[in-house]
DNA sequence: AAAAATATTTTGACATATCAAAACTAAAAT
DNA sequence: ATTTTAGTTTTGATATGTCAAAATATTTTT
């Protein structure tokens, strides 16, 4: 009983969303899962109750649903899988990060263990991929991380971009453009609340200013 | 209208059917396609009576079935997919051409454009594959190979193994042990029909006898 | 506490891809 | 020219994954 690749999306989906919310163990609404996945809610609901046959999610009507252990363990090969596979394109392939998110997106239901592992290999291993989002190990165990954004950091202090949270192409060749990328040097110069703004000075000495929400998705270490 | 993998697969059947046959615009009767894609006949009357719809085919019932110029196109870029990811996979990868058939099996339906173009210029623009298998170019073309087999080749001569027609990999192994992978210099030292047999002495002047059954999937060039 | 708004589930339908087994065609053998 | 055999098509079911829209449940507002 191979887990088709809709299967690997939901459970996907449903990891994501735990690891976003504050509460690890809360459930997922329905709703969120559903339009995560671009489907509509019923769909969501019939899907969810047929991997609760599978013994990979835990459903309580009208709650919501949550990964038991076995779908744990599924869901971060997933992720493993399309995180070494996004910074083999990146590293190997000379793709650009802003645009290999849909080509790992198909691979990551095509790539077979033992590929996976050769990649693992021949990138020697890597924590996280070119967002910064850690690789589960080969047990689905994944290395906690502590940092903060670029809202919650100190002012005028020597930061590194460790992490992005948010894969959308344009934002990506953004920071790209602006040497925001993962690994880069940065330093936040000032916080405006009013005028909703952070402003960066980049390892090139170069300034940007960018919206709080924006802000709030990348994630630095002191 | 992308086309799903189970019609790509259906059409990379039908298309190496064609390309086995002597009249290359013969009718493939549907129980071999059947049989090729591991279903039962009327599965595959089924998928080619909508693959008619799809413009891909035509199909003549209780005759067979033979693809369209559009089909054919497609078909070409299946295969041209799957031979660049086992070329890839060989000499990017390091693995070994026995193993990467049921990679590229998954792959070849995973791949974009974008990557498959990449790869292909990574490699240098192959002309054929581990097997010695023509990799069609973006547009469907493929060149054409004038070969011999080990069964219409001159006794007593120099040769280059350039082509496997069989996947099988144990068979592939057995080759690669016995130095007659395509690239490799050989001479076939005698033909014994009543013995269903062929000797052939390698480069490095090893010497082993094939059945003809095999000796019929090694291709040659003079 | 009742009404309104929001979210979720159910129902019935549909598309794709498959099988088993019955019905049928075509080709080969007698 | 029948009969037999081999191959093909049809029919009725099944599994997966989806939607639209009706029916329910829950939460929020008044």
């Amino acid at each position: 009983m191979a887990t088709s690749s809709t299967v690997e999306n939901y459970l996907k989906a449903i990891y994501q969303a735990q690891s976003a919310a504050e509460d690890k163990q809360a459930l997922v609404p329905m709703g969120h899962l559903a339009s995560a996945l671009g489907v509509v809610p019923g769909t969501a609901t019939t899907m969810v109750k047929t991997m609760v046959g599978s013994g990979l999610v835990a459903y309580e009507p009208y709650s919501g649903v949550r990964l038991t252990e076995a779908g744990e363990h599924l869901a971060a090969m997933v992720l493993r899988r399309h995180r070494l596979v996004e910074l083999f394109l990146v590293q190997i392939m000379g793709m650009s990060w802003a645009e290999v998110h849909e080509d790992a997106e198909q691979l990551e239901h095509a790539v077979s263990d033992r590929l996976i592992d050769r990649i693992d290999e021949l990138l020697g291993r890597p924590a996280v991929d070119p967002h910064g989002d850690p690789i589960p190990d080969p047990e689905g165990i994944v290395a906690q991380h502590l940092h903060k954004n670029l809202l919650t950091c100190p002012v005028d202090t020597d930061l590194v971009v460790t992490r992005v949270m948010n894969q959308d192409a344009d934002f990506l060749r953004f920071l790209e453009q602006h040497e925001l990328k993962p690994g880069q040097a940065i330093k936040v110069i000032a916080r405006d609340a009013s005028a909703d703004s952070v402003s960066i000075l980049s390892s090139g000495n170069h300034q940007v200013t960018i919206g709080t929400r924006a802000a709030s998705k990348l994630l630095v270490e002191i």
